[in-house]
DNA sequence: TTGACTTATATGTCTAGACATATAATCGTA
DNA sequence: TACGATTATATGTCTAGACATATAAGTCAA
């Protein structure tokens, strides 16, 4: 009778019983530790069926807002300490979501047998050949950001051939090695001479650190190094709810 | 018959159809853009009824590995542009987590009317009362990080008699307040002469900043920036998947 | 009190249907 | 050719059941 009668174009039913729940969570109606109605109490509330409600609160357990016990019922998790997530975009996409004309420019590559120091960068323990490339991104003719990357040949062939004059390191793997994962490590440094002239910032000035290494099914694909001026770069991330 | 016959212990049906699309995906054997099979012919395919492989196809699109689209069908989602997901944890648990110990010291806590520099600082307009706390986190008797906090008392009224010379700010707040939404940035700066002494580093020398910002269903809570040795410390974001 | 066994129950998964709905494709018409 | 109406179809949601399974709670004996 409330399905279809009084519904007129509200959200599916599943999705308001997920919405009510969490809604009740993220208020701290109820708190981190209190048992959510059981599923057939909820069946009995909204005059469903059990798989319409299930299909709410799984989707809540999936998101983390709550755990499910079996036999003991459905309980609201507590936060997960004040954490949060970032989103590290694509440079070109970060440039160009600003509004800004993205600028490229290749300043060395170089095609070598791994060295101690590479193999150690990569992770990995055989001897294999690597690139070598060192490359800028600007913003607006301002420099952004200076890549400084290593990929491993035993895993990549094609990027001993490819053209990464024109177009970034980052886009060509992006489109020539599937779905991989990655470790960031962000940390701070001052510009030392190098990094300075590149950056065209003052030595001495703060530099944000972005180390990206990314694999694949344990096969190392690319280590790379990004540093933008500290105090014009930032990054942001935003965090809700549980 | 395929299901208790010879399913041993394996996992459940829907998770192994789900598993299946997902490696394939994975692996780029279905590269973006790429139409998996209609739920009619998985169903064909694993001998089960249509829900079963619903369930395994809407936690594939939660999770953006694919697009469905009505009446066309169900696709591989291009990946998201490099994107990761980065990890801040709260100070304590971060530094536990380590296996070192935890220290905390209040270095000041004021009571004021909130300064035009507060005010802005909070994204609040209407004047009022807050409190400014700065205080430093250590790791095994190391200065870790120092905290500079602002709490919006009109959000947060019991702040203002909170003990913060035992408790850290952070910690309090989690307790005190139910879920909020946070906004972080962060950024790289030097540390000058007062940073330097806090932190226990020389004047000049890296600093990692994370600038967090929270509110509750527009209101705003606190304001806190956080500096932490840059070459010391370091964020770690993992990323998988698309 | 402790440990082993039993039972009750909430969740987990699954089925074989149903109707709703958005939209790609087709067909007819101007 | 372009546009508007129709149709076919894949997904979206939902039901009223079913059996499986982990486990909290109770029972009983050592």
């Amino acid at each position: 009778m409330s399905l279809t009668a009084d519904a007129a174009d509200r959200p599916t039913l599943y999705k308001r019983i997920r919405a009510d729940i969490e809604k009740r969570i993220l208020t701290g109606e109820w708190p981190p530790g209190h048992r959510i109605p059981f599923e057939h109490e909820l069946v009995a509330r909204y005059g469903c069926s059990r798989m319409t409600v299930n299909k709410a609160l799984s989707e809540l357990a999936q998101a983390d807002l709550i755990e499910r016990r079996r036999r003991a019922g459905s309980f609201v998790r507590r936060p997960q300490h004040q954490s949060a997530v970032l989103k590290i975009a694509d440079i070109r996409a970060e440039i160009t979501a600003l509004g800004r004309s993205y600028g490229y420019e290749l300043i060395g590559r170089k095609l070598r047998a791994a060295t101690a120091a590479d193999r150690d960068r990569l992770g990995v323990k055989k001897a294999g050949k690597v690139v070598a490339i060192a490359c800028r991104h600007s913003a607006d003719n301002v420099p952004f950001a200076v890549e400084d990357r290593l990929i491993d040949l035993s895993s990549v062939p094609n990027a001993a051939t490819a053209d990464f004059s024109r177009e970034p390191p980052g886009s060509w793997l992006l489109h020539h090695v599937p779905s991989t994962e990655a470790e960031h490590t962000i940390s701070a440094i001052v510009a030392d001479d190098r990094t300075a002239e590149a950056l065209d910032i003052a030595v001495g000035a703060p530099c944000l650190v972005i180390d990206r290494y990314t694999w694949r099914s344990a096969r190392t694909i690319t280590a790379v190094r990004l540093l933008y001026p500290g105090d014009s770069h930032r990054l942001v991330a935003r965090f809700k709810g549980g």
